[in-house]
DNA sequence: CGGTTCCTTGAGGATGATCAACGAGGGTGG
DNA sequence: CCACCCTCGTTGATCATCCTCAAGGAACCG
């Protein structure tokens, strides 16, 4: 979903760039802007006090994302930070709101999004409950991968990054990656991961 | 978020009732209905290989629930059961749409009611994650308390029903409540929760 | 009562987390 | 060009935690 550049700019949005790891809003920030990615990705997460990070979610090129705090005066329930270099769009959250007040299509097309949203949110949370490491990482695969043919091509993230979306730990996934070439499950050609 | 029910009947809602287990529908399945509880309540949950469950959520009285797939044309992501004996309205997918699209206000409470679960769910999975079966009890004792106030209540749900919902199992949800008793964190009269 | 459903306890075991160390590659600046 | 420092991947050993299994007890209800 994302909402036409130029109405954007009409209402007086203004487009930003983010360096790799700068930070876009923390965790339980009052949401005062609609943010669109025109470049680059994002990566929503949450941090427990031992410091370790849970992944909530990757928004790239053309996604909108932190929306649903907008529509009920909440605050942000996770942080947000740029994965690359970012192209984003910013609008304050009252512009926001005015354009979907003036374009009926477009509040439609917020609804099918967050149906989409809350849709995978309940996939994912049932695949992580599942626990078993190879159940967790292959759903993470699965709902990653770009193409939905059969030919495997390479996993673009980390072992690291594996780790903090399905709550396990990096060594564990390691672990369990090898185990899983073994089973002829995956390739893993210098340390690339192809699945 | 409920719609009145005069305008549900209007459309051709019907009311229907359910007894205590009785499926309303299964994980899957096409999304043909709006369903919204008129009394008592509804369990979703999702069942792995082993037969373990995890609950996604509870909903009662004047909510409505099942939607998000009918929004995008979507399978059931979890399978959904009568948790008491219940009343519940149902109405087509077809009918349902056709209230959002000539009452504007209705299906702006819906956008705001989604923007809510998403909220929820993005918190509920983080405490999850969080690990520390105490940590993840806390946090649905919190997250399912009536009032809000700091007198104790009892608690309504079993033991069973705390672990489908954590993750965790019923002999881990005893023992941590136990510690937590011992540490005052909760009183446990009568085999009843108070927290 | 007899049958549920729910709660409880103990013992044992498996699994993933933790800790510690090291290797390999890429980029940077002297 | 080389030394250094990142980040990322890897491995082994040990440990703590939660799961599993088995058994029984308590409360409730027709």
């Amino acid at each position: 979903m994302q909402i036409d550049l130029d109405l954007l700019f009409t209402y007086g949005a203004i487009a930003k760039e983010y360096k790799k790891n700068d930070v876009l809003f923390y965790e339980d920030e009052m949401a005062n802007f609609y943010f669109q990615v025109v470049e680059g990705c994002v990566r929503m997460f949450n941090s427990n006090d031992e410091g370790k990070e849970f992944t909530q979610g990757y928004f790239c090129e053309g996604q909108s994302f932190g929306e649903p705090p907008i529509f009920i005066d909440e605050k942000y329930p996770s942080t947000a930070v740029a994965f690359q270099d970012c192209k984003i769009i910013k609008l304050s959250k009252e512009k926001f709101l005015k354009i979907l007040d003036e374009y009926p299509a477009i509040q439609k097309q917020f609804l099918k999004l967050l149906a989409h949203r809350i849709h995978n949110k309940a996939k994912t949370t049932k695949d992580i409950i599942n626990q078993k490491p190879e159940f967790r990482i292959v759903a993470f695969l699965n709902a990653h991968k770009k193409s939905t043919g059969n030919n495997k091509e390479v996993v673009q993230f980390t072992r690291q990054e594996i780790a903090n979306f399905t709550g396990l730990r990096v060594e564990t996934v390691i672990r369990t990656l090898n185990k899983m070439k073994a089973d002829k499950k995956i390739d893993i050609i210098n340390h690339k991961i192809y699945f």
